[in-house]
DNA sequence: CACGAATCGATCATATACAATCAGATGCAA
DNA sequence: TTGCATCTGATTGTATATGATCGATTCGTG
């Protein structure tokens, strides 16, 4: 591997997840310890990262312009590999040559990472989603038309008259705040009127929620059990709190996460 | 293999990986190393694309961090000075709080840099659009429904149901192919059709059009000159030139190209 | 404060990439 | 064909990058 690839690499990652070790670099370029301590501090001469102990921060100031593409600045870092193991359990639900829908959110965020060989027909009203997935897979985006609402980064029409109503998914991929014997909780209400367009344009909806949604309540129902045919979580989930999605006809998945979840894929 | 093959290639693969090591070429072009260099350093001597130690880079940044699917891979970088003339000089037309439109293009894109402490209200069909002002700006951005046409970067409905009929902006900006006693060409029926739709949302239609496409002809004719209220262009117009619009009744604003306009902007 | 563990920078031998050079191969024109 | 120009590949010496080692420093913990 070229230095220049490496030092690209590691500004990714660094920008990703803010903050990268020696010791997980050393996995993932596979050099020498050497070497990577001179590549960060190469970087950091030049200002890209900064170097601390034990490896590399980002440089950015902490209220720098949301982020296009990787805008989930503060929810992006928690449960990380759980998020991971989900969006792996998850896509492999998916055929080829299907049409799905894909809700903006963190966890559905990840699901991008696994539709890079894929070759989909996708509606998603999240921006950084459809823009990951331009960037990064060459299946065919669709976004409904309306305003880009920055804090939750999603495209929504205020108006009746929605490009969302020529489109219909096979599945519908979607995370979610709470999810109990209600159904779908979410506590924006924006994010409820996103979410129930898209129920209206699916059969099959896939709920995505590690295994901390299942214990978090919040005052807005999207929709009951009955609407939900599927339900991806991770094995930090107690089986006695899924046996109520289960009674309710709902094919539960548990993702295992393994140690490569906590680690970002190579290019 | 001839020299001009290997040449092509190398661009080729630079252009796909963004990055290509000397030992990679070896085996793909079956040249020897001391040909591989040669070739690299050639291009490199022609700009086309960036010698670092061990292979070659494409010119193009290899990766803007924050800013996902901004593509405009051939005509990004030419006349640049011009076009960023141009879009200062378009940027001063707008008054604050107004609701204007957008149309993709790499000479519209220009235009955002300067939109960064408006207060506007933006419709654009162009992704990069969308996402280099959602990055730096607090305008309120909207997108029409459709699909993502990944060579234009524009999103286009194939429905009538769309999003963009419930717009309205009091200016449209539209970059062109060609601009002359015609009117506005396009070369892309695909660009032709999502241009047709904007121009039916506004009132005024300004054109930014570097000098350059006052002599470019194409075969597809978007709108004649009267229904265009203003051009703006660069200085290498020649004023016979621009007699025919000033003769239709449009307004001609000629933009100086500043020294300054030739430096990127600094981050 | 003292201890071990982790991290660090410096050093050095090795590996790799480099430009320069030269000889052979190839293409083109007379 | 010969002669000329150009391209190509091998070689060489040099510059640079890399990885292993080691002692010094820092960190966390008791």
């Amino acid at each position: 591997m070229l230095e220049r690839e490496r030092h690209s690499l590691i500004l990714k990652l660094v920008e990703e997840r803010s903050i990268v070790s020696v010791g997980d670099l050393l996995d993932l370029l596979g050099a020498s310890e050497a070497t990577i301590r001179r590549d960060i501090n190469t970087l950091a001469e030049r200002g890209e990262v900064k170097r601390i102990r034990g490896g590399a921060e980002a440089v950015r100031p902490r209220h720098q312009p949301h982020l296009v593409g990787m805008p989930f600045s503060l929810s992006q870092d928690i449960s990380v590999p759980q998020k991971r193991a989900i969006a792996r359990a998850a896509a492999e639900l998916i055929t080829p040559g299907e049409s799905i829908i894909i809700n903006g959110g963190t966890t559905t965020f990840a699901l991008v990472e696994f539709l890079a060989e894929h070759d989909l027909d996708i509606l998603t009203n999240s921006f950084p989603i459809a823009a990951k997935l331009l960037a990064t897979s060459r299946n065919r985006i669709t976004l409904p038309g309306g305003t880009i609402f920055r804090e939750q980064n999603i495209v929504l029409s205020p108006f009746d008259n929605d490009t969302i109503e020529n489109f219909w998914g096979n599945k519908l991929f979607t995370g979610c705040y709470g999810l109990n014997r209600f159904g779908i909780m979410e506590a924006d209400p924006l994010i409820v009127q996103a979410q129930t367009k898209l129920l209206k344009r699916t059969e099959d909806v896939i709920v995505m929620a590690d295994s901390s949604k299942l214990r978090q309540k919040s005052s807005m129902i999207v929709t009951g059990l009955e609407r939900i045919s599927t339900i991806v979580t991770d094995d930090g989930a107690k089986p006695e709190e899924l046996d109520v999605f289960k009674a309710a006809g709902i094919k539960v998945i548990v993702a295992t996460v393994s140690e490569e979840d906590g680690l970002q894929k190579l290019a």
